[in-house]
DNA sequence: CGGGCGCTTGAACAGGGTCAACATCCGTGG
DNA sequence: CCACGGATGTTGACCCTGTTCAAGCGCCCG
């Protein structure tokens, strides 16, 4: 944690910028790399464009996550990251954030945690989409919106989904339709209630049976 | 780049362990954090292991490459890393790694660099497991081994696997049948020569091509 | 009110998994 | 040095999950 004088040093170098509009990128493949993003509020989701042109979604951020870590090395984005819907954005000049790292050794710190904690993550997620059936994705994909939107103060048992059913297949590595059919399953079964983008979960203990326990990714 | 008597300073806090022998653990899951570790010589794979038990390979790890970094946030190792044959390692300390990156700003930004690579790496393997087929999952990763081999010295048209068919499936999210089959199919079209561990790539644009063009992961 | 996008559902198909049998390599001990 | 056994790798036949193709519904917004 920052002590409060560095917390105010720390805003000095903070912008808020204005909200972004539904749709709008935050960054583009191939832009240069000044800033790292802190969400404030609102909801992204960051894609590669494979050599088709089609878009391959590598994850949706919420509220108190950071964005464009992975642009730190190569000082170039390699990715698009998107608006989902009106969201506010803190653009934090990497350049800045450096240095006063070098003096603040607490924030020196907290960014190489953030950082170790993507990469955790990002395997945890990697095992998911590589190993899993459609239904333990969909169970799995579930429960970690259910446990994000809770640990940020929402409610756990009932949320929105904030993409659209071909976002959140392509995502998963899946086939609209089947997302979709499975989705309407786990309602049949009385797991969850869905409504369009809505959702509800009813028997939460069976939704993590089916996703293979533990998962929080 | 760091320059030389920075280095001498990095020097004196890195110890150069014993190789470890085939099959021996670096770390396992659970132990707590002290260490990160670079490779010399040899070859490590690192995975998880799921509910059921059965291991889940994450990664491959080469000379010249840097593992247990995700564990800096939570302090305790959340994967295993395990020797595929002899291997030398530079066992570096965190705790003094971080405060030498306070007085040492390439240093610094070296480490960040490093995660900040390994995020970007991830999201292409991400991708690249979630979305390929059977025989692009292969031919990528017959090309990244390829490129990672000649990038430190090696040939890139010829090498060995160092892990077993069982190993390269999991990792590829396939059955070792599938995985099998595959490469034979590659060896029966000319694209590449396989026997047991030993592969030479002959038509490495075929392969480029399978693979869905450049995938460097 | 009408058009389009987003979503659902059904039917047919195929890529890859599973099961099973067999081949080959390698280490170990006689 | 050879024989044996276990681990590793290959190949075939069949099956299942998830994709593809196709049609239709319903919500939202102009």
């Amino acid at each position: 944690m920052l002590v409060e004088s560095e917390v105010e040093h720390l805003d000095t170098i903070i912008s808020r910028t204005k909200p972004i509009p539904k749709g709008k990128h935050l960054y583009s493949a191939g832009d240069p790399f000044s800033h790292v993003y802190a969400i404030r509020s609102g909801c992204l989701k960051s894609f590669h464009n494979s050599e088709n042109g089609e878009e391959q979604i590598t994850g949706f951020h919420l509220p108190g996550e950071i964005v464009g870590l992975e642009a730190i090395s190569t000082k170039v984005h390699s990715n698009f990251t998107q608006a989902l819907i009106p969201s506010e954005i803190c653009a934090i000049p990497y350049a800045e954030l450096d240095s006063l790292s070098a003096t603040i050794p607490s924030l020196r710190q907290q960014l190489v945690n953030v950082m170790s904690k993507e990469i955790s993550e990002n395997y945890q997620l990697m095992l998911m989409l590589n190993q899993k059936t459609a239904e333990q994705k969909l169970a799995s994909f579930l429960i970690n919106l259910s446990a994000r939107n809770a640990h940020r103060g929402g409610f756990e048992k009932e949320f929105n989904l904030l993409m659209t059913r071909s976002d959140l297949a392509n995502y998963l590595g899946l086939a609209i339709e089947t997302a979709s059919r499975i989705l309407s399953r786990f309602a049949k079964n009385d797991v969850i209630d869905i409504t369009r983008r809505s959702v509800k979960i009813k028997n939460m203990a069976a939704l993590s049976q089916i996703a293979g326990t533990q998962c929080h990714i």
